[in-house]
DNA sequence: CAAAAACTTTCCATTCTGGCAAGTTTGCAA
DNA sequence: TTGCAAACTTGCCAGAATGGAAAGTTTTTG
């Protein structure tokens, strides 16, 4: 009676998630104001009207926080290659469920306030290196998830062959650097543009220019 | 006078390596024998003859000073490449720089003391989750080194083309899934195949087997 | 509704972190 | 050789992080 789809279970775990959002939020929000040392977890919890112990209920320290939305989006990655129709070429699907959640197609010009907020964190991140290893364990987590999708639809053992693992590792790297270049460099290319580039490089062995 | 090779400088360098590597190798023994989580920083230094505090000094925790090894050697990676031939092919260049770091040719099958603690780190390193991480950032600084080498054997701008920065990144996210599978599995294949195979696979654009 | 399960909070003992200043060692040149 | 300066080590310490235990709340379930 209750549930009508596989999102919103109760009560309960939306209170969790609402929780665990504002925390997210809070601590992103505190860390680019003040900077990253200048930031309690105390001072968080109590932005959030939480404790500070269910701060750390939640997450392990401040980068986990921070790092958090990162996770979360990486690791839609694999659910959206699965959704991908199974006829379709590995690569294409891989491509197109790395741009479905790095690079979403906007309806106007306008990106949601979802993805200003991951530019910020990974702005942030750049500027701090006591970050950096977060966004490199998430990123590691997601390859994991990834790796699996793709041993599924090829029919691979994933704990065998390395086949699976290579493919998820390098599309994490080959994402990684077109994200971090974008961030980086004067924006002189729309995220969209640098990832096609980078997979096309991928896919054709990375010739010498 | 003193100096015959580019090595050994003066004492006071030394020295700071050999309390370096003292350090290092303490906390993976004692991580090994006793457990991650049940070795404080206090009883490192006091394995090592030098204070606590002299441990910070040298590394921000127990997981950089397990990851220093594992650094140093994938550091070495850009020095191998840029002491390649000039005439050489970038990739030939590269596999052969990886390899000799990661599964040097021994004369006869003794793997070096230094190889074997290198092995014995990365198992606690994949034990601990904790660890990942550091490892993950060790990674990502060799990484930014070997992309300044490509950039210079290149002749392209690292802060500007893509490819450099690409091209390391792969290598890394390459090599590591050839070493973790390594250790993982039943070792059912040496890592010098491994590695040969993960970077035929890379080259040719990572084709659907 | 009442018990059970899940989550939050308070309390607290350890450990981590990093700045500071005093004590040592090493490098260098007069 | 002597003496100074730079570099390194150490003890001291306060603020923050970490994580276990048990009591207090809220949601779920029978």
């Amino acid at each position: 009676m209750a549930t009508d789809d596989g999102e919103a279970t109760g009560l309960r775990e939306r209170k969790k998630r609402e929780t665990r959002l504002a925390l997210s939020r809070a601590t992103i929000r505190l860390c680019v104001e003040r900077g990253w040392d200048n930031v309690t977890v105390d001072e968080i919890a109590a932005a959030a009207d939480v404790s500070a112990r269910t701060f750390r209920n939640y997450f392990s320290g401040k980068a986990e926080a921070i790092a958090a939305g990162h996770l979360d989006r990486a690791m839609r990655i694999a659910d959206e290659l699965r959704a991908r129709p199974a006829g379709e070429p590995l690569w294409d699907a891989i491509v197109i469920a790395v741009r479905s959640q790095f690079a979403p197609d906007v309806p106007d010009g306008t990106p949601s306030p979802e993805d200003r907020r991951w530019r910020e964190a990974l702005l942030l991140v750049l500027s701090e290196p006591a970050l950096h290893g977060e966004v490199l364990k998430a990123n590691a987590a997601a390859q994991e998830e990834l790796a699996l999708a793709i041993a599924e639809r090829t029919g691979l053992d994933a704990s065998r062959d390395v086949y699976p693992r290579l493919v998820a590792s390098v599309v994490g790297a080959a994402s990684a650097v077109a994200v971090e270049h974008c961030l980086r460099a004067d924006a002189s290319m729309p995220l969209e543009t640098l990832l096609r580039e980078v997979f096309a490089a991928v896919t054709s062995g990375l010739p010498v220019p």
